[in-house]
DNA sequence: CATATTTAGTTGTTATAGCAACTATATGAA
DNA sequence: TTCATATAGTTGCTATAACAACTAAATATG
């Protein structure tokens, strides 16, 4: 029996990922902030001077990616590279004065977004979905 | 209090969405099919003829991507475009005999991935979770 | 009928994502 | 110590995504 696409649970998943995606990247805008590199800031506003590295396995995120994630981010003057003195490979990110002032115009704004996200959903219920999307993980590794 | 980026079931989502998307990307590499052209092959298959606009809202895409990834499927070989004479702007997408073979070889790796996928996760679990996941995507509209 | 608006599709730009191949540096092992 | 290997980061390529601005064709409205 031909099934619609929106039986496929990962479909659903996938939509519901771009329908949010698409909303913070909406309020981000005026900050020249793209999401996923907001995610890097929210790392350096808990530990400023992560290496690359770090901030790629924090993320689960391909180095490529990182390092063009983080060109963005110093050329909009939010943070800035330094050459690591115990291991002149690794490169460690610092925020600049510019990167730190941000954080107190977006964490209100991260944390609008999750109220908003979670509205009328228990915590019951978020922790059993959590259960259920790292099951899924598990299940394609 | 600082909390962990994984708390945020907006990020859970996320990478879980990333990492079905791998395996997904991965297993359809050796037909030269990438996961969103996947897409646009089932519609097709199970109804040849949409016009690109027609498919877009199906697949809830921005028209500018399906324009994008069709010249990717016509330039493989899969499918042809060709111009609507009921209304001249509309071009119909056609399945090549080549886009009709690849049916048989893929759909076997859609259902294979869809049962790994939900492996061990009940029906109750999964309507439970496509409930919340649809609650979330109308709390951001 | 003529013009305004809508609609279908394209192109340009930016931002993720991941793989392959590369450089440079560090480490481990013969 | 020297050579193999591993690690950190970069660059090139392809594939999604969304927005803005555009062309061309269809439709609605005066």
């Amino acid at each position: 029996m031909k099934v619609s696409l929106t039986d496929y649970i990962s479909i659903t998943i996938h939509q519901t990922d771009l329908k949010l995606t698409s909303w913070v990247k909406e309020k981000l805008a005026p900050f020249n902030l793209a999401p996923e590199q907001n995610l890097i800031m929210m790392l350096l506003w808990e530990k400023d001077g992560l290496t690359q590295n770090e901030i790629a396995e924090k993320l689960d995120k391909d180095k490529t990616n990182v390092t063009r994630m983080l060109g963005s981010l110093e050329q909009k003057g939010f943070i800035k590279r330094t050459m690591s003195p115990s291991d002149r490979r690794s490169l460690h990110v610092c925020l600049t004065n510019k990167g730190k002032k941000l954080e107190c115009e977006i964490i209100p704004i991260t944390e609008e977004f999750h109220r908003m996200v979670t509205k009328d959903i228990t915590e019951e219920e978020l922790r059993e979905m959590s259960r259920i999307l790292l099951k899924m993980r598990q299940n394609v590794q």
